[in-house]
DNA sequence: AGTTGAACCGAAAGCGTTTTCGGTTGACAC
DNA sequence: GTGTCAACCGAAAACGCTTTCGGTTCAACT
């Protein structure tokens, strides 16, 4: 009942030292290629699997890499997780490697994590994301000698390995989309400065104004959390200015959905008075009425490339600052972003009115 | 600048030997208070951590659990997942557990990582996610004597251990609460027919309106799959009825989303002629418009007890049967469930023609 | 004075692999 | 025949920890 199992049983069954199993299992070259067919013969038959463990503390490796899960600041950053995480897994278990998931609770716990794992070699590299414009944690990485990839660049992201999506270019092409309809007075509802990815997209539209020879007007650079509330707060900000823009850049679609609440809420309508466009490309923004005009990032594709560069660089077949790559967001063409609006751009009550009396109005 | 590293070296420095080193880390009572207190200095001083590796060699134990991702029809699951994570990860790392985190591609692909697992004994339990009324791997874990805690009930999980939200109950409520509003043609979107979580709810639904004494109609128990698509696919046979609904109890939020966007397309407003009750509580239907009222159920709660559950069932402390936990999703009232709408309930053009000659409309 | 029994600690045997280092063959050339 | 070189394989030492099994010591009880 009780067998005994490992390596041991299959060298004694074909009368093979232990090591001669091992090796021909993990196709060494100085074993026969006849003995490699008869030990996976019995290695199948006997169902053996080799014990994760003893394994990795033989072979000082740990084949298993770790995701830092952003700390939390509500409930949006789950949209992304599923996707990047099932493409992390899938090529990880290709590979054979494990994907381990550490939440830290704070700053200092993310350090003492990093800490633990580097002495420990628990996994043999992480994967961080939601960088920021000056991130500790790559001189932090780099001192303990972890190796990581991080989704998204940095101050400090030079000399390390990273996958990003060109949000600057992103975000020219989002403005110059808006100015070929035809605005020209187009405002912007970014992230927090602190995060890299926002400072980018406020970059890219400002460029994009730039090259279109527009002047960025005062009071259209708002700023606000990435939450609903946070796009509905600033864009009841913008609705307030004197001068309304035409046209409004969100940093992603949650702000954005947002920022089209406050826009409704004023009397107006998403994509006729004010036109919005997001960033994310999330399903849900097709289902909205009317349905959210957006930039979308590719996600499956990047969780699995983040695995792979993140391997071959925990391998040593790769140096870190050859790991840079740069992924391109799309344009989804939906309903928020139309021509400016040639009617009466006022508030509520002429809004209604002119629906009532039929002008202006092109619901269909 | 090559130290040896290990229990060793601070056994040498106290003059001890590894094994008492060992036992004071590991707090044994047979070390006196003295000695683990000068143990633990030096460990500290040294910086000392275990490895991982070694010791669950030694021990036979992973002190890992694995979190099932539920094999992927859309997007949609990815909600769940980051708080659900989180929780999990949470209370794991404050026993010193690790969460891994495994992504089936298929059927088969989930029962070779069962079978995988049950002999390398790499990770000491699972959870598995995305119940079936009738679902194999119940049976499968169980023979394989793989330890498991599932988010969701079955057919077969009588004897295995669980943590579920009352989805019957949540439905009952919500046919009730859509009951005590005055409806009295209630229509149901209810899940694939082969996940349990669709059919409890299906059943709460058909309680629900038996309670309050109203007979099912003939066409009102939709099916659909998880997505805005199905939900509107299913909202649109709903509405081609000869005798509408006047509302909607929805399996998920997104299939609500879906559903309110078929309303309005018919030229309905969700919420007035159509009632809408979705399931899930998730943020983004609070900024619809109208807002959608929706049973909210916990997450990150669900995810810290599951991780708890399953480590005192690894542990021996407690048997699988007795760890089964109804969580209770609570209503979330907001704009689109309201009382019957009294007005004319025909298609688009009477709606319109309402609003014009301001008959029954109730704009605010 | 002898016995008992806590209270502490060390020696050593694992845990199941990997990997280095030799050792044994047989073929093939000289 | 002697030497040489592949081609194969076994012995044994790690890897860094846990855990069993005794062995001291010393106070306390007969």
């Amino acid at each position: 009942m009780e067998e005994p199992k490992g390596l041991k049983v299959i060298a004694e069954r074909l009368n093979l030292s232990e090591s001669t199993v091992s090796r021909a299992l993990n196709d060494y070259r100085d074993i026969s290629a006849r003995t490699k067919a008869r030990v996976r013969n019995v290695a199948e038959e006997l169902g053996y699997e080799p014990n994760t463990h003893a394994r990795r503390l033989a072979s000082g490796k740990s084949d298993t890499i770790g995701y830092v899960l952003p700390k939390q600041d509500g409930q949006l950053t789950e949209t992304f997780l599923g996707e990047l995480l099932a493409g992390m897994a899938k090529t990880l278990a290709g590979c054979g490697w494990d994907l381990m998931v550490l939440a830290p609770q704070s700053s200092e716990d993310e350090l003492a994590i990093f800490k633990k794992n580097a002495r420990a070699r628990h996994v043999s590299g992480l994967i961080i994301s939601r960088t920021y414009i000056d991130d500790p944690r790559f001189r932090i990485l780099q001192d303990l000698k972890i190796p990581f990839v991080s989704h998204g660049r940095s101050n400090e992201s030079a000399n390390s390995a990273w996958l990003d999506v060109d949000n600057e270019l992103a975000f020219v092409e989002m403005t110059s989309y808006l100015v070929s309809l035809g605005h020209g007075r187009i405002a912007h509802i970014g992230g927090a400065p602190v995060y890299n990815f926002a400072r980018q997209r406020a970059d890219g539209w400002k460029r994009g104004l730039k090259d279109s020879g527009l002047k960025e007007v005062a009071g259209y650079a708002e700023s606000t959390e990435l939450s609903f509330e946070g796009g509905n707060a600033a864009m009841k900000r913008l609705l307030a200015l004197d001068e309304l823009p035409t046209a409004v850049c969100c940093v992603s679609d949650v702000v954005a959905i947002g920022a089209m609440r406050a826009i409704r809420d004023a009397g107006y309508l998403p994509g006729r008075e004010i036109s919005l466009v997001g960033y994310d490309g999330l399903e849900i923004g097709s289902l909205l009425d009317p349905p959210l005009t957006t930039m979308s990032q590719p996600l499956q594709s990047a969780g699995s490339r983040l695995a792979e560069m993140l391997i071959t660089i925990v391998e040593g077949k790769s140096m870190p600052a050859d790991n840079q790559e740069l992924f391109r967001a799309s344009l989804v063409r939906r309903g928020t972003a139309n021509p400016p609006f040639e009617g009466v751009p006022e508030g509520r009550e002429k809004h209604r009115q002119s629906i009532n009396s039929n002008v202006g109005g092109f619901e269909s």
